[in-house]
DNA sequence: GTCTATATGGAGATAGAC
DNA sequence: GTCTATCTCCATATAGAC
């Protein structure tokens, strides 16, 4: 059966998969070392998923759309612009640092993708995408790009760049962290940075 | 023998091997298509290169020093911070559009190097974010940030960025997006965009 | 330096017992 | 739903003729 997506042993599937995927990268990962971190052996896999691929596109398919959704409800819709854009960048990052597997997958296997599949993603991924151009457009006026589409493009990258390199226990805390990409995306598109309250030590300095 | 430098075969399984490690992978590539792509049978390719693995390296230390080397000879030194911080960003941008194959794969596939070889990259890649580094550190003052480690790692990963979606024949050209992305990069560190001669068009706007 | 031929191992996927 | 056993194919790498 492909995909009986409620079982236990499916789930466990996804996540040891995920985990090898982000590791190590999808064709470097054998369905033997998949079954083996599951704890079953390599046939069983086909009793939960048709094929290898199938595996990949669950994983892509379900992540962006979990964080569009995430986002969806996040979005102070009835906010200012300039509010919704620091909702996105402290969102982007939070959910970045959470998943950080789902999200280097994401970004990192879509060439191993089959066509079908790989157009179903795209789907999800300029969706995602269109949510910080809307917010860029509805704030028309109170932004300083040239275009709101490349900006968009750029601010992303920017801001999942942070999984590529942050490893807990470092020089600087998450909150450290999320605060210098809030402000270096804020800057980027010609908003000040934030204000921290006055009892707080750390805040914007110059160096 | 291991890595014929001078030999014109050589540089073809370079030049295949990187074009086909970009589009579908290290992993997913075999000896025999480059070994196809160069013209030869796959056995051929043992006489430039001991293993797969040294064609990988190859490629990313050669990428990497390259561009380093090309960095500090277009480095304006006794210029402004200011002024080298935009040269960079022009630098890097220009650099990226030139050699999409060699950028994605220095990325994409550091996960795919054996523990030494892996080591060996991140000198240099280390050393080519120094540059940044040191330009912010030259400039403290003049740049208004709040950590140069991160401000550089998040200006890269913007810059880099660009390689994953433009193509050539677009709604922009490569100047329009070089300029929109300069001024990104200068305005997340507080400075001002580029202003343009008053005969030229499209400008920084406000949308 | 390239060829043909091959060694050796592991890949994805399937069949059928339990 | 998982197992064992296996099919078929392709991987990296090597040996030795030319």
């Amino acid at each position: 059966m492909s995909e009986t997506k409620g079982s236990f042993t499916a789930a466990s599937i996804r996540q040891e998969a995920q985990r090898l995927f982000a590791a190590r990268g999808y064709a470097a990962v054998s369905m033997r070392e998949i079954a083996d971190a599951v704890g079953i052996r390599a046939g069983g896999l086909y009793n939960h998923f048709a094929t290898k691929q199938d595996i990949l596109r669950d994983l892509m398919t379900g992540h962006l759309g979990e964080l569009l959704a995430a986002w969806d409800v996040t979005d102070p819709v009835n906010d200012t612009a300039e509010a919704r854009l620091t909702a996105f960048a402290r969102f982007h990052i939070r959910f970045h640092f959470e998943k950080p597997d789902a999200v280097f997958i994401a970004y990192m296997e879509l060439r191993n993708l089959e066509p079908e599949n790989f157009a179903a993603v795209e789907v999800l991924r300029r969706n995602y995408e269109g949510r910080l151009r809307a917010i860029f457009e509805a704030g028309a006026g109170k932004f300083c790009l040239e275009d709101s589409a490349v900006a968009t493009r750029a601010m992303i990258a920017m801001l999942t760049g942070v999984t590529t390199w942050y490893k807990p226990g470092g020089r600087l805390s998450i909150d450290e962290v999320e605060e210098i990409y809030i402000n270096m995306a804020r800057r980027s598109v010609g908003l000040p940075a934030l204000t921290k309250a006055p009892d707080e030590q750390g805040g914007t300095r110059h160096v």
